[in-house]
DNA sequence: CTGAAAGCGCTTACAG
DNA sequence: CTGAAAGCGCTTACAG
């Protein structure tokens, strides 16, 4: 436990430039007040000495809070989805919390586009030094943008992306390639003479295509194979009470008795899970998302072959860094994050870590 | 930007004990050179206030320097697996650098028991306030843990685990369960009828049979099967050159003309791929470890169906910053931090993130 | 436009 | 055994 190594303060700069820590700390945070001919002199030798600031000291002194508003979708049970994101969030709070940082949640409902835009105006009124926000709706997305743009607040999207938008970053998923994960997954484990079906939650549609992404990925992958193709059907479900569901999956696979596998879109695999168990259904490989612990139930029995994840959890404390990390210890941060996409399966999900 | 919350400061401690903060420092890091009866006094108020000490300040107040050591194999090339734990716990170097913390390596050489012997002299020498190590030796390692202890130095373990050592924490994979996993992949990919190869690469051996516990819970997973049972042909191949490897292979696939899958037990999936491609062989599934460059390429032109990952990187990373949390932080740690056992394939390789 | 001083919460000698 | 003071590198008014 020696004596620290000397690093470049601002004192030496001020010294080495004939001036006053003061007038350092002018140039280094663009408070004006300061000559061009000083401010030139200093810059010059702040670049000399690869001068950098030393953040433990900057929070000490400064007496700044800062307030990151997260907006995201309401959770509406304990298992629901997004509180994985919510996690990985408080994990980065814990962190950071000593430099001053404090986090506010604003939810909406996402079947409710109306509670998006009021939840959105609250937002607003908080005026957050920078935001975290699953931009569902689209137009109604754009519009909380320009008005964060017009307060010069910075924006993160989770979870869904708007292109040529002014974001911090992106972080989530690539839906396409999901998509064709999945399919190959089914490819590998249903013989070729067989069909395959996907099931699509339309309820859960968002106006972003998250999910149209992930079945467009899926046949996209079929198409580029040779002949003769696998034969690919689709159900549209409108997720109502189970009755209907299993009424709607046993008129077509009525209709397609050669169907052995089954990929569904979002997190309700296990509502198909639920399905083939009542039927008894032997020999149909099941893939769907998501660790929600209702999935990891009919994945640890078998009824669920695989599930796809993207470390939700790792997604919002990404998320929360990338803020922390452009407004507070000025770093650069990337533009497009995308998560990993994982394969979890009943061999390695007790290892499986999200955060 | 409102002014900081007001948190319980030393200074609060001080004032309601009647003490100065000089004192509340001495209890609090138990310098001794105090009274009882103060002492008391001093923790219950701590207590009382659930005083958290703010370790900004504190580390910017303390001169102390900490080192810490790592000691595990040396990386041959720039493609070698022991570059990735070095990029995990480099990462964790540029955010706890601020802290006052060095990171020296001390490497040996896997396949020389002696280096790891010389190696560990100095690591001892170096007196290091935290030390992270792969015990790759049995016998060995003991000694070194030992001379550790003496010091009160605590240790990581990280890759391989000596269980009932008084290790702060174990960082890697569970290698049984990992052989299960590509048990399963395999299982999945080839045709009841057909059987299986695995290929062991002796020389890479090590004291603890992390080589041998990934075979065993490979086979275990087709013990535990129902009658017919899959036939699986094993090869410990001493990892000679390519010709001596393809004459191997070219042998044990003559007697055993139905092996559709065949499972490499470390990162040298690469050398097998190498041979099926020389040999235009069309049909065989080949599964392996480890996201090094060699693998990745056979990866995606398809000849290596599935790699098993360790995020090794993030042992790294995790293990830096269990001795930072321990030894800076103050914080807890667990001990035994098994890895996610992650599938990679062609469809999800691009958005592998190991960090 | 510039500098000197006080203070952030803690640690570290030093004096008594 | 205890307290007062200086200092870590930075920020923040304030005086000029």
């Amino acid at each position: 436990m020696n004596k620290k190594k000397s690093t470049i303060r601002i004192k030496d700069i001020a010294q080495k430039a004939g001036v006053s820590i003061g007038t350092v700390d002018r140039v280094l945070h663009n408070r004006g007040e300061v000559s061009e001919a000083t401010k030139e002199k200093v810059l010059k030798i702040i670049k000399e000495l690869n001068y950098q600031p030393n953040i433990l000291a900057s929070s000490l002194a400064s007496k700044k809070n800062y307030n990151f508003a997260i907006f995201i979708p309401k959770p509406l049970t304990s298992e629901s989805y997004w509180n994985k994101p919510m996690t990985g969030i408080e994990k980065a709070r814990g962190e950071i919390q000593q430099y001053g940082v404090n986090i506010s949640y604003h939810f909406f409902d996402l079947f409710d586009k109306n509670s998006f835009v009021e939840s959105s105006k609250k937002l607003i009124e908080d005026d957050p030094q920078g935001v975290i926000l699953a931009p569902y709706f689209l137009k109604e997305s754009i519009e909380v943008i320009r008005q964060l743009e017009q307060q010069e607040i910075p924006y993160v999207f989770i979870d869904s992306n708007i292109k040529e938008q002014a974001q911090l970053s992106y972080i989530g998923q690539n839906s396409l390639q999901s998509g064709a994960l999945a399919a190959r997954l089914l490819d590998l484990c249903v013989s070729k003479q067989e069909s395959l079906l996907i099931v699509n939650f339309a309820n859960d549609q968002d106006n972003l295509n998250h999910l149209n992404q992930r079945k467009d990925g899926f046949t996209a992958y079929f198409d580029k194979q040779e002949e003769p193709k696998r034969k690919v059907v689709s159900l549209k479900s409108n997720d109502q009470e189970d009755h209907v569901l299993h009424k709607e999956l046993d008129d077509i696979l009525d209709k397609n008795k050669d169907i052995k596998g089954i990929y569904v879109t979002n997190s309700k695999a296990h509502r198909v899970a639920k399905y083939i168990e009542k039927r008894n259904l032997k020999d149909i490989f099941l893939i769907g998302y998501d660790l929600i612990p209702e999935n990891a139930k009919h994945l640890r029995s078998g009824i669920i072959e695989f599930l796809i994840c993207q470390r939700p959890e790792e997604q919002g404390y990404n998320a929360t860094y990338t803020l922390f990390n452009h407004i507070i210890a000025r770093k650069e941060t990337i533009k497009e994050n995308y998560t990993s996409i994982d394969i979890v399966t009943k061999e390695n999900v007790d290892y499986y870590k999200e955060l």
